[in-house]
DNA sequence: TTCTAAGTTAAGAATGATTCTACTTAACGG
DNA sequence: CCGTTAAGTAGAATCATTCTTAACTTAGAA
């Protein structure tokens, strides 16, 4: 956490009590939260917050690489602490995201010779199915 | 062309002149079009035509399988009237999307295992870099 | 510690893709 | 050619996200 909150500072931003909520709660969260999720999180300890800081705070993060948005969904966006190279197995049903972090890298490589042109920089793969409870809902 | 009348005339929905253009200019089209560009190109034909149309239409498309939903860019969707399982590279310049139908089931069939509970089926694929175009400009 | 420049907050307006509504029109089986 | 019923249109509505503006903090400097 202290190291996060260097790192903000070096880079010029302020880190207001607001921002540093925001940042605790994202911090390890793999629920792969919403703007509205985020705000109504935060909105309990800081009741006058608005969605203006915090799609803000989540610009301010995205830009220094501390969260990548999650395009799942295409009702909303969704985000993730998680920079690293992952993948995410999603429910059709309740719309649960999930991480994977088997490494494809060596599979997907044979793809760069394939596509004419393009230069890759990043892979993300979507798994779609049906979660366990989700599953056995319908089988009940 | 005939074959595809035929099976949406069956499924019990009346094929009008505007659908008939919406399915024409999908078929075979691998551009990823938006409802707008879609919007755009029929309109040349049918200057009437309403955005209520094209969406109604890509709705019908949608549940007789014959388009997906490309979710990709979260400002709009796109539109895809393949719906066999491809994966996309996409351009992180000007968004070009381009097909890949490499078969890449047999490495990906090892994450089954690895999730608990879920029940997959399918995946997508998604390579993010550069393309040629994009490549050659920036180095000029 | 105090001052100040610059970045941040909050509320609400604005935007823009998509969906909905109400009504008119057209498709198509009989 | 009719009647039923789906589809078309225009425009309003919705809703996530972005923008605007004035008042307020932060954080480094004095």
């Amino acid at each position: 956490m202290e190291a996060i909150i260097e790192k903000y500072k070096k880079s010029g931003v302020k880190l207001t009590p607001q921002r540093l909520a925001i940042i605790k709660f994202l911090e390890g969260n793999t629920s792969h939260p919403t703007a509205d999720d985020i705000f109504k999180s935060i909105k309990k300890d800081y009741p006058t917050i608005s969605f203006a800081t915090v799609y803000n705070t989540l610009e301010m993060l995205k830009t220094n690489n501390g969260l990548v948005e999650v395009t799942i969904n295409p009702e909303r966006k969704h985000y993730d602490p998680n920079v690293e190279t992952h993948h995410h197995a999603i429910c059709k049903s309740c719309g649960l995201i999930v991480d994977i972090f088997t490494d494809f890298s060596k599979a997907l490589g044979v793809v760069e010779d394939e596509v004419s042109g393009f230069v890759f920089s990043g892979n993300h793969i979507n798994f779609y199915g049906r979660c366990g409870d989700c599953t056995s809902e319908r089988d009940s």
